[in-house]
DNA sequence: GAGTGGTCTAGACCACGGT
DNA sequence: CCGTGGTCTAGACCACTCA
């Protein structure tokens, strides 16, 4: 059982997904909105503000909610999901080779470092993944998880998803992540793994993953192809 | 004057940024916030859910509101800040040079056509620019503005900031944008602005920018040496 | 003037953490 | 047990849009 302010996001969002509530219309208006499903209007404003957050809706004084162009999630993150998620919303057969796993293995992961402090090796779980996308090799993941908050990753989550592991079977509470796009020239291991040439680019997010408890427990490093890199983000403007 | 919760927002956030609350300690309660500030609970903790969503802090129940590290503003761009505004709290010398301004000139710019219609020509102002970092180019804007928006621009708001212009002097109203990033292979016009070699690759951010009645008015393309190019992100996981 | 969203309030009840 | 944050409510007043 979810929050109303939830429910009434999540009823929202389906409807103008699918085309319910129109490109370009007006959602009922927040008085509507509270007899519709019998909430306060403060609830049901909640769940607006989150539409409006995610791009779903322009909200303009006077008028009501308009509904805006909104974009699908596409490849490879916008927000913090997890690949296997994505994978399946934009309808792409996919594989996931696992190429190394290695538990436990001490690290220094600077991400993991306390603030000011060394850098010194930690026990992690290190785990290299090529992403194979309509029959084509496109991404490797290398993933760092502290040991000391997932003690033991089975293979099989692994070569499934690790978010679903975490956050199904171990009821982690996956909060926030920070992070970075660069680009870098492809190093060896690139070019190995994706069959790539010489003087190839990459694209490298690094992000760093924390619970609920503010606990830094999962470094990646995702390195795309250049040719296929693409990332979609929504905006607003804070003044 | 702005709102209350805006207020306890700037002040809250300051006082991070200025360490009176520091790393890894609990901000006031939300009962005491109520007390310091003179507020209500729920206004006290709209304050809360930006600083949260934005990454400054943890909020964990029954404990309180951690803070946590923060990443500043960082080249190019997070969230929708203008470059004018970035480069003053990256304290980074900046030039920018206008090589290109025609106005009015009309141009099929796909960000502006009407849905599922044709991309027509539309008249706007172009303005090309070279971004200029401690000494260095590295960054091409290309600026695409609807003349029905905006019918003038002075030469000098575009050797400014544009931003300040349409916000300030003409009280445009910017609400959101939609970003996308790419890697592309630098073209002809990279590499004389630039001073590249062939084979260079250019990070692309381009951007359609609305007001706060959902008008799409600015379209930019960003491109940016790929070696210095850099992209942060705080995002919070939604379920 | 009627309807819309924007803000704020005072109070209620719940779930969780730590003592 | 008490203090914390999470949610929801009913009502108030304001600013804006549009007929």
């Amino acid at each position: 059982m979810l929050n109303k302010s939830a429910l009434v996001y999540d009823d929202l969002m389906q409807k103008i997904d699918q085309e319910v509530y129109e490109l370009g219309t007006y959602l009922p208006s927040e008085n509507q909105l509270c007899q519709l499903y019998g909430i306060s209007r403060e609830t049901g404003r909640k769940a607006l503000g989150l539409l409006a957050e995610n791009g779903y809706i322009q909200k303009i004084r006077g008028k009501g909610s308009l509904v805006i162009e909104h974009r699908q999630y596409e490849f490879p993150v916008s927000g913090i999901v997890s690949y296997k998620e994505l994978a399946q919303k934009m309808h792409v057969t996919t594989e996931n080779l696992v190429y190394s796993f290695e538990s436990p293995v001490a690290l220094p992961v600077q991400a993991f470092a306390s603030l000011g402090g060394e850098v010194k090796p930690v026990p992690v779980t290190a785990i290299k993944r090529v992403r194979i996308i309509d029959g084509e090799p496109d991404i490797i993941d290398k993933d760092y998880i502290l040991t000391s908050v997932v003690p033991d990753i089975p293979k099989r989550a692994a070569a499934d998803s690790l978010y679903a592991y975490f956050e199904g079977e171990l009821g982690l509470d996956i909060a926030y992540a920070t992070k970075e796009i660069t680009m870098e020239p492809a190093n060896s291991e690139d070019r190995e793994q994706l069959g790539l040439d010489k003087g190839a680019y990459m694209a490298v997010v690094r992000s760093v993953t924390s619970l609920a408890d503010a606990t830094a427990f999962q470094y990646t490093e995702s390195r795309h192809r250049a040719d296929k890199f693409r990332f979609r983000d929504f905006a607003r403007r804070t003044k």
